[in-house]
DNA sequence: ATAGACTAGTTTACAATATAAACTAAATTA
DNA sequence: TAATTTAGTTTATATTGTAAACTAGTCTAT
């Protein structure tokens, strides 16, 4: 009937990044920022639990002597995204049958 | 660029039962916690803060002697749905531009 | 009639999450 | 060289979600 939600994309913020980064392949920490409007502390937290799970890699660098971090989707956040609208579908589209 | 969710609504179990009652317009306790696969308590809480958010009616009786609780869903609750279902979709479809 | 099991929930207590505020560290500007 | 800005990270707290424990009544077998 209802699928499962992976609890770690079925978060506003956290969906907002993969969102993202599906559709750019790669972006940085301050496009991530202003694109979701969250603060810096609640997306690197956000980040590095996407990272932890592999769903995505994260590059960090310097660029014009500042701190750069690099976000970039994998193969299998990739998928886990997918699932994810594949199973939310279970919940958008009422089966009738009163 | 990414729409608000509703906090209420983006929750798999609320979801679920906010789907349930959207195309059914009214069902049982029991109806939803079979359909949902919840447990008894979580049910009952989660029934509580959609009915606190007016997103659903609950009537208790007795059915056979034992108790009865149906829940319907209102037109507040229905909007809400629809709209959270519109905002999702923000997140859903990628807005390609590399 | 009453002990044990069952139905239909509710309450509570705790674990997990989310998030803002506070902080770090270095760079730039005045 | 002091204040401000950039680019983040860490922490502390408030909010949520959820299972376990409980309530209240019913059915059944003895």
């Amino acid at each position: 009937m209802f699928k499962e939600l992976d609890p770690l994309l079925h978060s506003q913020l956290r969906l907002a990044i993969m969102s993202l980064l599906v559709s750019v392949e790669e972006a940085e920490f301050t496009f991530i920022k202003e694109k979701t409007g969250a603060t810096a502390g609640n997306l690197s937290a956000q980040i590095d639990k996407l990272k932890q799970a592999e769903y995505i890699e994260v590059n960090k660098s310097f660029k014009n002597n500042y701190p750069l971090t690099v976000c970039k989707v994998t193969k299998k956040g990739l998928a886990a995204f997918e699932q994810y609208v594949e199973h939310l579908k279970s919940y958008l589209t009422p089966k009738n049958s009163k």
